[in-house]
DNA sequence: GTCTATAGCTGGATAGAC
DNA sequence: GTCTATCCAGCTATAGAC
């Protein structure tokens, strides 16, 4: 974009958001300090307080920085396999996952990819909004677009099993080590490609099962 | 004061546990502080510091009253399903998850539902090493079990479905709010028989597709 | 075993010079 | 815009009386 900043460096909002980016990733909202940050971007503490105000912003602009473009790719990834007739299942959940998965985009992607997902847990009330504002439209447009193929699925049905994509999306994007750690290192989630290619027929074929018939409530205390 | 000390009030290190246990899960690890966790058990910091030491100790005791009696659960029932013959894919799924899921057994468990899935995203290396210790054994012979059902299926294809599984259920147990905020409350991820009646089908149904190609490399470094 | 008191830090955020 | 200096609330952990 700019080429006039071939200066020595790379302007101080950006040094602090890649900064800001790499260090909650990997040490989450609260295990990061201001200072912390601050001296990692190699600018002062209160450089920092006056280019962002509090440490809720910077999160929040790091996360407005990355997130609609993702939501934008699945929109025109779900429109693209729309206008070639009526989509499949695995492809609709493809353009769902691929973006979100994907980090080879461009420079920082990487770390996003584990900071959303661990935004996705944290306790904070402001994470969740974040995170909400920020998917809930392109998600929405995705479970329209899974009841147009799956018409004898219950929405209910549907919305469970959107859950457990979530959930299986997420987990393999915080790559908590679980099954590293069970396998011996044999699968690692960390594999872009490969993660896809096991995820969408696992979900795809998850979603095709029959609906399920309300289950009688159980003694409750 | 106490007349023979024990009978009015429970006793200070369970008071302890049970507030760490809900406080954790509800704020994480780095979110509440021994000083918080003390006033909440009606304790001086003075006392939770000589019944546990340092702050790490609470939580990996909390832990080991709680996991085990889980993973010997799991057992059980996978004992009682493998008594009766070979077993359906549906039963030792179900084995797996619900004494993860299930809260009624004691008092107090429903918060170290939450605190379990939050400890599996929390960054901290100890807290993985706790789950690790805790479960690894047990998730072990759930895969064997799963492999014994499930022949034509590579170990590696089982591996990732194994991980997606313990996505979709992390995500539970955490129960994040996404899905409540896109469906506009429709469905509860902390209705746990409901969870389970719709978590068991979806996996099982996962673990059944077909095996993966491995797909080609894409151009990576 | 339980208390009060406090040591010794680190946290987020600001003031005001330049 | 960037700095140094600072405020003060909050943190973990310990000391020492009873």
């Amino acid at each position: 974009m700019d080429r006039l900043a071939a200066e020595d460096e790379r302007p101080v909002r950006q040094r602090l958001l890649d900064a800001g980016e790499r260090l909650f990733a990997a040490h989450g909202w609260n295990g990061v300090s201001i200072r912390t940050l601050a001296a990692e971007a190699d600018v002062t503490l209160s450089a920092l307080n006056y280019h962002f105000g509090e440490k809720e912003n910077l999160l929040a602009e790091i996360f407005a920085a990355r997130a609609a473009p993702i939501a934008a790719e699945r929109m025109r990834l779900l429109g693209k396999i729309e206008a070639k007739g009526a989509p499949t299942l695995e492809a609709i959940i493809q353009a769902f996952l691929r973006p979100a998965l994907t980090v080879d985009k461009q420079f920082g992607g990487a770390p996003f990819v584990k900071l959303r997902a661990r935004l996705a847990t944290e306790p904070e009330a402001f994470s969740r909004r974040i995170l909400a504002r920020a998917f809930d439209q392109s998600s929405g447009a995705f479970i329209k677009a899974l009841q147009a193929v799956l018409p004898g699925l219950p929405a209910a049905d549907l919305a469970w099993r959107f859950h457990f994509l979530l959930g299986a999306m997420s987990y393999t994007m915080a790559n908590p080590g679980r099954i590293q750690s069970l396998t011996g290192g044999a699968c690692d989630p960390g594999d872009t490609e490969l993660a896809l290619a096991h995820l969408v027929p696992f979900a795809a074929a998850g979603f095709r099962a029959a609906p399920v018939r309300r289950p009688r409530r159980r003694t409750k205390q």
